[in-house]
DNA sequence: TTTATATTGTGAGAAACCTCACACTGAAAA
DNA sequence: TTTTCAGTGTGAGGTTTCTCACAATATAAA
């Protein structure tokens, strides 16, 4: 009945009262968005905040010479853009959203959102809390990519990807996610050759395998080994 | 006369009326630091939140093997374990605080901290704001490490110094750090002999030179080139 | 099915960077 | 001053990773 029935498929809103969601839900419009398509580009004007509703984004920036990292893919629930929120007015998204899984995200603008949480402390400290739990993943990637080799890296962005997309089974968990060796190279700047040579040496060892295009995590622990 | 004074001093409390500078200075502790001295380690319990005063604190994350990365140097006025405000009880700090040239920093406990900013949305927006900008630092040098060699981690590094650190002449902008080649090193994970290589090539271009042992960079243009 | 296209696999050589060893320099301490 | 020591410079050789070229497989389209 209500308008409010995706707004409860956001955690993040899951702290406010069912009056105050019916007031979210007026300035928060939902569209469609297809596999492919750029939902804004680095350096866009920064207009407004972003939820996933049904399918995948993927984040990232890139470099002049059109080489490119991946900071993340948001799913479902997720927020996305969040830097935008109370920046300075003039400021640019820092990096390029595209869907790579058709669906539906929801919008809001920054000044309508500024004006709602100004009531809202509650989600605005939820928002906080993603805010450092981003930086903090941000800041241990950064870590990783800089102090261990390429398949540090690889490892740890498999960690990463089997904690928020793994689907676990007796034979393990499987990164329900289409990956290609580029993409999974993209998240920590290595080409797709050295990928394949870096995943073949992980099945050599028997900690992964590939099953219908998917990856399969066999041995987590011996992954994160890589890491530490 | 009123012991605001330091207060007064941290830019982002710049939004706070008197009076609740007042209050703050109530649950705000300011303590000494000496050189050397650790303030917090990685993985200890994340109590509070901290504001330089004077002097100089670098953060950094290590692996156990005994890398160490630079995330950044704080110096007075700014706020460091930001990502710990708000977190999840029994979290942790993700990085190690050292002070690296002494002074004073203050510190206010987690839940004081919050329980202010419940009232004082502004501060609030203020917070969040800090946070993001280090978001997005955080994720543009996570693509300079990944996607450009060493040279333009280094470019990149020396430019993030000079923009904080940089003190302008008619020579060009001297970066009033005390840093090591190895200090240099690891804010993108070089070893000191790459850097000692890597700034000699610098030199050679005349785009930096040493100055009673401080950088001196003569061409931030040229630097800025290697990044894009 | 056949065909087209995207993805993966692999070798060989180049480039970037690290490691190790040792020499040099400059500033602080004796 | 001399000594000491942290920091810097540099060569040589090894390792990692990239690049380029082309072959082998999947996957999607016809």
């Amino acid at each position: 009945m209500s308008n409010t029935s995706f707004i409860d498929n956001i955690p993040i809103f899951s702290v406010l009262p069912s009056s105050q969601k019916q007031q979210l839900s007026e300035i928060i419009k939902m569209k469609k968005m297809t596999k492919g398509e750029v939902l804004f580009h680095e350096f866009d004007a920064a207009e407004g905040i972003f939820f996933v509703n049904e399918g995948k984004v993927r984040i990232s920036k890139s470099t002049p010479d059109g080489k490119e990292i991946a900071l993340s893919i948001r799913q479902a629930g997720e927020m996305f853009a969040e830097v935008a929120l109370f920046c300075k007015s003039g400021s640019t998204y820092p990096a390029t959203a595209i869907c790579i899984e058709s669906g539906y995200v929801s919008h809001i603008k920054n000044d309508e959102l500024q004006a709602f949480l100004y009531h809202q402390p509650q989600l605005a400290i939820s928002m906080f809390r993603c805010l450092s739990e981003r930086l903090r993943i941000s800041q241990t990637t950064l870590r990783d990519v800089a102090l261990y080799g390429k398949l540090g890296a690889l490892a740890a962005t498999l960690v990463r990807l089997a904690e928020e997309y793994g689907i676990e089974d007796q034979n393990g968990i499987t990164i329900k996610l289409k990956l290609t060796h580029e993409d999974l190279g993209s998240f920590f700047g290595a080409t797709r050759e050295s990928v394949t040579r870096l995943l073949n040496q992980l099945k050599q060892q028997k900690i992964i395998t590939k099953k219908q295009g998917y990856l399969l995590i066999h041995n987590l622990e011996l992954l994160k080994e890589y890491i530490n």
